[in-house]
DNA sequence: GTCTATAATTAGATAGAC
DNA sequence: GTCTATCTAATTATAGAC
């Protein structure tokens, strides 16, 4: 299953709307294009959802829901500290490819404070950073990880994990026969991002010892 | 000098044009709100530029430009392939952090097509993914680099450089007592930067064979 | 080159028939 | 619950005095 065709008017709408918040950020996507989007009538929105900035919420809501669906089985997997980290590093690229609206949302919003802002950050942002953050300090505790400050290994972690999709417009104007949904080249996205971040020993979940792909530790 | 206050008209017209586009996109920001934060009337927009588009081309020129002239001594100067993209790296990491308006302005156009994207795409920003991806490729073939995609490796770089002053509003809010703009915060994210893709041999420009503030490698 | 006034368009939200 | 019609406010751009 890749996404549940929408059937009810709000979870079409909630559809729509992310896309055309994604692409335009709130204010200059129109209620008028995601309701044609999702194909009913534009008054449909205020019916449904008291107003657009209420759309917004609950659209973004569900995004968030659908991150945490796909990121806490994964954590709560047995296995040490590095593994976990990684394990969740490697759902986050792959959530990152396949709804590319979260990282475009929050781009958007995070740019300038304002309400919105602060109702993401209290509402979803900040247990997350507090997670990536904590298991960060751990894992430097125990010289599991390189030194570098817990609120810079977020940022270059949500950063490198999501421009690629974030900006896949823009990717494939540089590179036309590349393309930023190929699971292989998420894969070796994910893979990348572990091996620079946790060392190549576990670069790989499903064959934590393997040798095919090296990805060789940069020299010194 | 830090930023050089504009006298003329045009140039407090670019300067308030830049915030104002990277706060809230092209579409979502006003004109009377450029004007206004210039300090002069909206219809000088349309005398001095022929529209808000040609604004907006105009402000993103005057910040490649920036750009360029920051990166090209760099880059210019002597040394072999590794320390010459360490020092872009750590150069376009402090560009970022002081013109945050250049990677607001690209996350808010590239994530969908548009003429705006591919103007950008290729006035400005095929150039710059060249040399990374070409520098990158020279790396590798000498081994001195992880076995990465070069396009993975530009989002990546571009990512993990820009995600943290491109939501500063957003760190704030996280971290109150961080301040994105600290140069010793902006110092230590271009260490960590270079030190994850070329290992921590070139991890500081300054002083190459440093033993302070090591960043050891991860363990394998 | 700068100002006031305004034209033409589009936005989110609402009223009321069905 | 869905439709058409419309209200109020805000947008970019222009006209014309100075």
């Amino acid at each position: 299953m890749i996404k549940a065709e929408a059937t009810s008017t709000p979870s079409k709408l909630l559809d729509a709307a992310l896309v055309e918040f994604a692409a335009h950020g709130f204010e200059a996507a129109s209620t008028r294009a995601i309701a044609a989007r999702a194909g009913v009538h534009q008054p449909q929105i205020n019916y449904h959802f008291s107003s657009k900035a209420a759309l917004w919420r609950a659209a973004v809501d569900h995004l968030f829901a659908q991150l945490a669906a796909d990121i806490a089985p994964v954590v709560a997997d047995a296995g040490d500290d590095r593994a976990r980290f990684a394990s969740a590093v490697r759902a986050f690229v792959h959530f990152a490819a396949a709804h590319p609206e979260l990282n475009r949302i929050m781009v958007h919003e995070a740019t300038v404070d304002s309400d919105r802002l602060r109702w993401l950050v209290d509402t979803h942002v900040r247990a997350a950073f507090g997670f990536v953050t904590n298991m960060w300090r751990t894992l430097r505790a125990d010289d599991a990880v390189p030194a570098i400050d817990d609120t810079v290994v977020y940022y270059l972690l949500v950063g490198g994990a999501s421009l690629l999709y974030v900006n896949a417009a823009e990717a494939r104007l540089l590179r036309p026969d590349v393309d930023p949904t190929d699971p292989s080249l998420i894969d070796a996205h994910a893979d990348a991002l572990v091996a620079l971040l946790l060392g190549p020993a576990v670069a790989r979940s499903t064959a934590p010892t393997t040798t095919d792909r090296p990805i060789p530790s940069p020299r010194s």
